[in-house]
DNA sequence: CACCAGGCAAGTA
DNA sequence: TACTTGCATGGT
């Protein structure tokens, strides 16, 4: 076992002693979950649970009736989640792409390969990598790493990589020293994301409170 | 009041 | 290619 291999499961096993099961991702359906995907770009998903609430409210969660929405009603459904006019239009954008691609039957797409499926949504404007994988692996079951902003920056405070490193090493060095489960790879994100809320702020260079403290080097 | 959140695309040089 | 900027609400 290399010490990469090794601190990442000290990191993982650190954390859930400290914050116990996430339980992600919340949403009761795989469209209800890519929705939520798109909405909380670079957005607390507290604001996205009021805009995700509003169109469940108005029994439009469902992409056949979400089409049907001019881009102005859209957007003022969905404005507590923030960049509202933008986000109409990626959302909007992944529909079109669902009525295009399956007719709207979005469970068609669980049958599509992995990287195939990665690839159609990357090639949604408005669907990053992030965006992507959190919806593959939470919402289409595929085994893929989701990193984000808390990856870099808690794995670099351990020694492991730079933390300017693009997404998709950071992906490559997660998998590569991960044991291969999906069930790890959500509650290993979903525990970064909450460390990272609670301990790892910017300004926060190093703080004595955080669960990992205790197993950081150099500290 | 400042800061930032479960990013991404477009613009500039 | 490598930076920068716009997008916007709401919590701390």
């Amino acid at each position: 076992m290399t010490r990469a291999q090794n601190t990442l499961l000290n990191i993982y096993n650190t954390m859930f002693k400290a914050l116990g099961p996430s339980h992600w991702w919340p949403g009761e359906s795989l469209f209800e979950i890519c929705v939520g995907a798109i909405l909380t770009q670079n957005t607390n998903w507290n604001n996205v649970e009021k805009a995700i609430l509003n169109l469940k409210d108005h029994d439009l969660l469902v992409p056949r009736k979400l089409m049907w929405l001019t881009d102005q009603e859209l957007a003022d459904l969905i404005r507590p989640a923030g960049y509202f006019r933008i986000k109409a239009g990626r959302l909007k954008n992944f529909l079109l792409f669902l009525k295009k691609e399956v007719d709207f039957n979005i469970d068609k797409l669980k049958e599509y390969p992995l990287r195939t499926l990665r690839e159609k949504l990357l090639s949604v404007k408005g669907i990053g990598p992030e965006t992507a994988d959190s919806m593959l692996l939470y919402g289409f079951e595929k085994k893929i790493f989701v990193v984000d902003a808390y990856t870099a920056r808690i794995f670099n405070r351990h020694f492991l990589i730079q933390e300017d490193i693009t997404y998709d090493d950071l992906q490559e060095f997660c998998m590569e020293n991960l044991a291969s489960d999906i069930e790890l790879y959500k509650e290993f994100h979903a525990l970064i994301v909450r460390t990272g809320k609670t301990w790892c702020k910017k300004k926060n260079p190093l703080c004595r409170d955080c669960p990992l403290y205790s197993i950081m080097e150099n500290k």
